[in-house]
DNA sequence: GTCTATAACCGGATAGAC
DNA sequence: GTCTATCCGGTTATAGAC
């Protein structure tokens, strides 16, 4: 056993994935090197080319490391809500899963992936996120049936989307905020205001006033 | 007059700012090199540094250019407004100036700077938003005078949470949803969503249930 | 103000020894 | 599986002619 491995206990796939996504995560894919990952990580350049053939595909396997297993956890706990789910139960379900111990040095990456237009569609959507999406979709029609699946779906957006800048920024928030942060207040916060958008009253389509 | 300039009827540097805020939108600035940028604007290499120093430099000229004119029709809009202000005004003098058909073009670019914490704190948020997001706290305050000041401001950076991810991924909302977007009818919807988020009675502040 | 040419550097990927 | 050395293409920035 070498020193390296005496510090860092694990093989060396799994430090480059480890340092890969803090890295990433810290500074975004194109600022950082395979060069900075393979020093942060105490292994040798050429292992990432023999470990994962490219930059692009050690990118892929950062992202499904981390989104397989929320998106199974997402999964059950909405399994696992009543029929109807109530509103507060499928905002849980979609959020709480980023909140497991082990997801914590993986906020900042996810918070990019989800923000990024050029790796959000194809590399996380299509592969990662369809399918959550509609079952996702499903239950917020169930607890909401007076909305309309486009109505639905969008209310569904806005509610990643208050996520994932909650994601993004979370190394800046502090200093937004001017204190320290407590993540879990900050989720009752987060689901108290997205179940109020969820809930809201469906508005006309048009800005005119129609009759009630 | 150059067959360039009839092309393009702008000078050197607006020409600059115009390519590289599409670019920069489009691609990210790490994946957007000058010589992108020079080629779009039919410009040569060097006028970049000689107009603007520096890529860094021509970075912040291009956030300026777009900011200050929405954040000064934030401003003018919340001033308007009456006191209280409602809830709806609030939302509306802070999404609408995104709206106006000149800013079309800098959606891309907007969404990647308000969403990447690399730019967002230094670059976009201390120099051009803080005072801003005081204004709006103190709406938010004056128009639901039951939130904290804590409170208020996470429902204020929720709201500009919801705002940007629409910007971010603006440019795959059709693929996602599968259908052409109405921008003004998405403005609806989310205008909608979001004052009910603004207007949530306030939970309390452990999971237990407390007395009313 | 605008150009060409180049300096100085850094990136991902790979060949081939061990 | 792991290392060294290297290829090759691309980057920003600038010097200096016009």
């Amino acid at each position: 056993m070498t020193l390296a491995e005496a510090v860092t206990p694990f093989d060396t796939k799994t430090r480059i994935l480890n340092a890969a996504e803090k890295l990433f995560g810290m500074n975004g894919f194109d600022a950082t090197s395979l060069r900075d990952i393979t020093a942060e990580a105490q292994v040798n350049l050429a292992a990432v080319n023999y470990h994962f053939q490219s930059k692009d595909s050690l990118i892929d396997a950062i992202i499904a490391r981390r989104i397989l297993p929320i998106n199974q956890r997402r999964l059950e706990k909405l399994a696992a809500a009543g029929h109807p789910p109530s509103v507060e139960q499928i905002v849980e379900a979609f959020l709480a899963p980023l909140l497991m111990p082990e997801m914590l040095p993986a906020i900042p990456l996810i918070g990019r992936v989800m923000s990024n237009p050029d790796q959000f569609f194809e590399r996380v959507f299509k592969k990662h996120l369809q399918h959550v999406a509609e079952r996702f979709s499903q239950a917020i029609r169930e607890a909401l049936p007076e909305l309309s699946p486009e109505e639905a779906f969008w209310r569904l957006f806005f509610m990643a989307g208050c996520m994932t800048q909650v994601l993004a920024l979370s190394s800046v928030l502090p200093l937004l905020s001017g204190q320290p942060v407590d993540r879990h207040a900050l989720m009752r916060r987060l689901v108290n205001f997205v179940a109020a958008g969820l809930r809201a009253p469906v508005a006309a389509a048009a800005p005119m006033r129609k009759e009630p």
